[in-house]
DNA sequence: AAAACGTGGCT
DNA sequence: TAGCCAAGTTT
């Protein structure tokens, strides 16, 4: 007699079909709490792909929580530097100093003081609990909503609203003892086969059963609400050089690229003007500092959380006879410039500034 | 509740 | 090119 529980015609099918195709990804081996949690952090709203390289390095240099909290700031920034959201860093950063001292070292098996730790939601709370622990919660991301979406048909949006519903459907299929696994069955079918874009469905170990392939609604699932266009911006961007020194200044924490490196910059909302003259201007109001105008670099386009901007850089040259110091500013060497925390998008410039001639 | 927060690959 | 998308959390 074949097993016709729908709950474990699912799990079993879909626990097979990962232990067959499933990524040889390295937080996979040894999946310890701190390993674990390490790797959740870096994977949110980010790909695995693009995550490998910034996890083997972490993992070489900071084997525990004590020697993610007592690292230095600008170490951690460079090792996270292209990752985005760099305000998880700051964050898990406070979360390993939470767990060293008041957790003798041992992230919380309980789910309360997991949550409260800084930038552990729901989601990062229950992939860890289950994946190192292997307690019963959902670890629900977009892979996981997607794929639960359209196999039960839901139509309610993944992007705005309660989770309960999404997080029921988890805790119902999923097979006792076997959280971790099940977990990350569902978001490895996600991230391999229902995909986004254009699902795999002949690959799939759960065709048969899914309600969005045999109601013909799987062009409609998952259902989103939440669409923002991105607004343009232009942003001049002030390379000022002195003695081939570079001056870049800090971020400070909080809002975009908190603790970073960048070049000043301002953002230029007219239709005409002198835009040199106005970032000059922008420049001593800011720094005190009167560079002249060299020349122009090539202009670089980027985008980040609704916005589209061209960066326009301008080079500019200080005379020695002006000093400017400061807690956060500084006067890089071109050879130094690799070694400060930039956001990516600064970071092309700073490439074309410290490999020129 | 809605907006802010990065970045790069793909279509 | 412009839009969509990704192992979410915070304010």
């Amino acid at each position: 007699m074949k097993n016709t529980d729908p709950r474990e015609s699912f799990s079993t099918a879909l626990i097979s079909w990962y232990l067959l195709n499933r990524r040889d990804l390295p937080w996979r081996e040894n999946p310890t709490a701190y390993r674990v949690f390490m790797s959740e952090v870096m994977l949110q709203q980010t790909q695995a792909s693009r995550v490998v390289p910034y996890y083997e390095r972490w993992m070489k240099k900071f084997q525990d929580y004590s020697m993610v909290a007592s690292a230095c700031m600008d170490t951690l920034l460079l090792m996270w530097e292209g990752l985005g959201y760099y305000s998880r860093l700051h964050s898990l950063v406070n979360a390993c100093k939470h767990i060293v001292k008041n957790h003798r070292g041992i992230f919380p098996s309980d789910y309360q003081e997991a949550i409260s730790l800084p930038g552990v939601g729901p989601y990062t709370a229950g992939a860890v609990l289950s994946i190192a622990y292997n307690l019963p919660y959902p670890a629900l991301d977009v892979n996981v909503k997607r794929v639960l979406a359209r196999y039960c048909d839901i139509d309610a949006p993944v992007d705005r609203g309660p989770d309960a519903l999404y997080r029921n459907k988890v805790l119902f299929f999923m097979p006792p003892g076997k959280a971790g696994t099940f977990n990350q069955s569902v978001m490895e079918l996600g991230a391999l086969c229902c995909l986004p874009r254009s699902p795999r469905c002949s690959e799939c170990p759960v065709k048969g059963d899914c309600l969005a392939l045999s109601r013909g609604s799987l062009e409609h699932r998952p259902r989103r609400v939440n669409r923002i266009h991105p607004r343009k911006r232009k942003i001049l961007v002030a390379v000022i050089l002195q003695n081939g020194n570079v001056f870049l200044r800090r971020r400070l924490k909080g809002g975009l690229w908190p603790g970073m490196w960048e070049f000043p910059h301002w953002e230029w909302d007219e239709d005409s003007g002198d835009e040199a003259v106005a970032l000059q201007n922008f420049i001593f109001r800011e720094h005190g500092m009167k560079p002249v105008f060299r020349n122009l670099l090539p202009s670089i386009t980027c985008s980040y959380s609704g916005i589209r901007a061209i960066m326009v850089p301008f080079v500019f040259t200080l005379n020695t006879s002006q000093e400017i110091r400061g807690k956060d500013v500084y006067w890089s060497e071109r050879s130094e410039i690799i070694n400060m925390p930039i956001p990516s998008t600064h970071r092309k410039i700073a490439d074309i500034v410290s490999f020129a001639r």
